[in-house]
RNA sequence: GGCGGGUUGCCCGAGCGGCCAAUGGGAGCGGACUGUAAAUCCGUCGGCUUUGCCUUCGAAGGUUCGAAUCCUUCACCCGCCA
């Protein structure tokens, strides 16, 4: 956060990077911005015990926003959470109390690695269920309920989407009311005056910009950021095994910095300005790179190391690192210190053989082993991929799904290296 | 309330008494090519103690030597008429 890092106006940084989609009014934001600071808030509500990829697009925006000199409230929605946001898929199963209390935790301390909740500009924790729990119904539904137009409110796409198709409950329905009685509590207590969010958030947010307005008289602004669309298609953030979470034990660091080595060429620029908090040269320079040496991938493993390392830290961005150069690098397995294949292999998914499995010196056939480290789904899949070719031990092709490796195939003696394809790799380990 | 149509594997969609683990497309996975990319082509795509066995075609019963396919009841969805 050095002071000679900023660009004149976190717009025009957002600007460059692409990162406003819709806003009440740029200008107005703009003028508020620019003598600074201000308070702004982005909320996460727990519906899962870690945050991913998707609310990392919001944490580093308002990260962002920090870094110009203003204030961040880190709410986590406590209240919001036990209720469910609609969503155009069907209505959510209401998570137990214990439960989303739980995550309100977990999620709470994730984002103490993106804010800094000391210093001048020192982020705030804050909790919805603190303002929502205490409120009577009556109280509600006179004073905050009185505002809102249920014609608006069956405007707003997921809600139309689901009265068309199998209903909304009330409980969801209720939901924008709790997100705009948030950001009215927001503006009162900390003078919050912005709110932003992904651009599906605009209606709940504008909603709060009405309810302030109306219920304080007060002026405030919303912000979004553009839906993240892939090259091919597909939903940004996840991949094949799932959405790639924050918590190093739902996504290991090494899968994490995987993630963003494996980026489609043509999804770089986006990445790099959304993500990246290189500057807009550099960022230029490396969308340059992919282009006159694609092969080179060096945009793909800058944001790879500079994610990993802002998400995991440094230590394990070097591990993840290390392990990617050691399974997929040049060397040959044979000759990594066992150290380094330990570090490797214990990134990725691994199964550890107990010494009662080991039979006449012979490990489980390959076919179990491979299901065993969840390469293939089932040892019929390890069977088929062995057919197909496609499956490795120790970088050399299996050929049939009932031998059985040796001890004296072991690295080390202790190791044993499977790989399905070209990129997914586990490791087996003999404790004796 | 009445009449008619529907509910099939991850998704879409054929099948309409045995040759059906079930045509085809998409997704996924593997191979070739390559850059641990994209595109393309080829293969594969329920489970297992894998030349065979087991479990699947909304749910539960029934008919039959044999059912995803016929019958009955139930649940849900979609039309049309009230």
């Amino acid at each position: 956060m050095r002071k000679d890092e900023r660009v004149a106006s976190i717009i025009d940084e957002l600007s460059w990077r692409g990162l406003i989609a819709q806003s009440t009014d740029l200008d107005s934001l703009r003028a508020a911005t620019e003598p600074g600071p201000i308070t702004l808030y982005c909320g996460f509500d727990p519906t899962a015990p870690s945050l991913h990829l998707g609310n990392l697009v919001q944490i580093l925006t308002v990260r962002r926003f920090q870094q110009h000199g203003h204030r961040p409230l880190a709410l986590v929605g406590g209240a919001t959470g036990l209720i469910g946001d609609p969503k155009e898929s069907g209505e959510r199963t209401l998570n137990p109390r214990e439960v989303v209390e739980g995550w309100v935790g977990r999620i709470r301390e994730q984002l103490d690695r993106f804010y800094d909740f000391d210093g001048p500009h020192a982020a705030v924790a804050v909790n919805n269920l603190d303002w929502t729990e205490g409120v009577g119904i009556l109280e509600f539904l006179r004073d905050v309920g009185k505002h809102f137009s249920v014609n608006r409110m069956l405007d707003r796409e997921a809600v139309a989407a689901r009265l068309a198709k199998d209903g909304i409950s009330y409980t969801e329905f209720s939901y924008q009311l709790l997100q705009s009685y948030d950001y009215v509590q927001l503006f009162r207590r900390y003078g919050c005056t912005l709110q932003t969010g992904g651009s599906d958030q605009w209606g709940n947010i504008t909603a709060g910009v009405d309810l302030i307005r109306r219920m304080d008289g007060g002026h405030a602004h919303a912000l979004t950021t553009p839906l993240m669309i892939k090259a091919d298609g597909t939903k940004f953030g996840k991949t094949e095994s799932g959405t790639v979470w924050l918590d190093p034990d739902l996504t290991s660091p090494y899968a994490f910095f995987q993630f963003w080595l494996n980026s489609d060429d043509r999804d770089v620029p986006t990445l790099l300005r959304t993500f990246s908090f290189r500057t807009q040269g550099d960022v230029e320079a490396l969308e340059a790179a992919v282009l006159e040496r694609p092969q080179a991938r060096e945009a793909q493993r800058a944001l790879a190391s500079e994610l990993t390392e802002l998400v995991h830290g440094t230590a394990e961005r070097d591990a993840a690192e290390a392990a990617g150069r050691a399974l997929f690098g040049q060397a040959d397995l044979a000759e990594l210190p066992l150290a380094t294949l330990t570090a490797a292999l214990t990134e990725t998914p691994h199964a550890d053989l107990e010494p009662g499995e080991v039979s006449d010196g012979l490990l489980p056939s390959y076919a179990d082993l491979l299901a065993r480290t969840g390469l293939a789904a089932s040892k019929g899949a390890a069977r088929r991929t062995v057919s197909e070719g496609g499956a490795y031990a120790n970088n050399l092709r299996i050929d049939d799904a009932d031998d059985r490796p040796s001890l004296g195939d072991l690295y080390h003696g202790q190791w044993l290296v499977l790989r399905r394809g070209k990129k997914a790799v586990a490791g087996v380990r003999v404790r004796i």
